[in-house]
DNA sequence: CTTATAACGTTTCATTTGAAACGATAAAAC
DNA sequence: GTTTTATCGTTTCAAATGAAACGTTATAAG
C-alpha cells in the first residue's frame, strides 16, 4: 500500500529542505559577521536596489508581511543603519534610506552575499545555472496560478 | 552602489519564495480537504513507506525536530489516525503505525498529493524534470558541506 | 464641507517555533 | 551489581510569527 509516494522524491518536500539548508547556511553568516537576521538583510538588500522606499514598497518587493517588515525596519533604525523620515506629501508613508553606517555595512554585506552565492553555484556549469533559473521560473509561475494572489507567503508552513 | 545584487536573481531568496508558494498551495489542500497540517502529513507519508516507526525514526526521515514530530504524532493519535504502542524490548521507544482510519485516510491523501505534484510538474518536460532533480541534488550536496551536520533544519529562518 | 472609504505602519494577541530541561529507560563503564 | 553515560519522547519557556484590530492620514463619495 505504499502508493508510490516517496518523500525523498516528493518535490514540495525536497524543495523545502533545500531552501531551509540554503537559508540556514546564509543566515548563519549574516548573523555571525554582521548581526543581521534574514528579514533585516532583506530590507537592506531591497534598499540597496532603490532608495528611498516606504515600508509598503518593501513588503511588495520581498514577500514578507508588513508586521515582519515593520519589525525589521525598527531594528535597523534602532541600530542606526537606516534613516526613517516622513514623506513630505503623504504623512502615512515613511521614506526609508540607508544611513551612512547602513551604506557602509551594506557595502560589506552585499559582496559577501554574492560571493557566497557564487560559491554555491560553482557546482553548476553556466548551462546548468541557466536551466535552474528557467525551471524555477516555470514552476513558480505554475504554482502561482493556484494561489489566490491575496494570500501572503507565510513562513513555516511546515 | 547597487553592487549588482538583485534580490530577484539571488538564489536563496528565490528558492525561499518558490518553496513557500509550493508549501502554501499544498498545505491549503491538506488542510481544507483532510484537516492535516504539513507536519501531520509528513508523519503520515513517512509511515506510508515503512511501519511501524518510532518518533525518532520519523525525526531522522523528515528533517523535522523532535518537538514538532512529538506534537504532530500526538495530534494524529488523538484524531484516531495512528496507533501508538510501547516497544516490547525498549520501553523508551514508541511503535507508531496507522490505525484503520489512518490507513484509509492515507489511501486518499497520498494519491491526491501525487496528482497535485504531477500537475505542478506538468509544466516541465521529462528532460526538464530530470534536470531539476539533478540540479537540486547538486545544490543540496554543496550546501550541506557548509552546515555542521548537527544543526537542525529550523523553519522560518526568515 | 462632511462623511465614508481606503491605505499605511504599528501593535496586540493567540499560536507556533525549537532549544533546552526533564523524567524515564537502556547501555556502557567500572 | 553499581554507577555513569546515552537515548527517547515530552514539556517548558522565551522568542518569533502573522492575522486582525488599531490610530492616523489621505482619498472618494455624497
Amino acid at each position: 500500500m505504499s502508493l508510490d509516494l516517496q518523500l525523498n522524491r516528493f518535490l514540495p518536500y525536497r524543495l523545502n529542505i533545500l531552501s531551509k539548508k540554503v537559508s540556514l547556511a546564509l543566515a548563519t553568516r549574516y548573523q555571525e559577521r554582521f548581526g543581521l537576521s534574514i528579514p533585516e538583510w532583506r530590507v537592506l538588500a531591497t534598499l540597496g536596489q532603490e532608495q528611498p522606499l516606504s515600508s509598503n514598497d518593501i513588503v511588495e518587493r520581498t514577500a514578507m508581511d508588513k508586521a515582519k517588515v515593520s519589525r525589521a525596519v525598527n531594528r535597523l533604525v534602532a541600530a542606526g543603519l537606516l534613516d526613517r523620515q516622513p514623506h513630505p506629501r503623504d504623512q502615512r508613508l515613511l521614506r526609508l534610506s540607508f544611513s551612512a553606517r547602513g551604506r557602509d555595512l551594506y557595502a560589506q554585506v552585499a559582496p559577501e552575499a554574492l560571493a557566497w552565492e557564487a560559491q554555491l553555484l560553482s557546482v553548476l556549469t553556466d548551462t546548468e545555472r541557466a536551466q535552474l533559473w528557467a525551471l524555477m521560473e516555470k514552476l513558480e509561475q505554475r504554482v502561482a496560478e493556484e494561489i489566490p494572489e491575496s494570500v501572503p507567503l507565510s513562513d513555516s508552513l511546515d
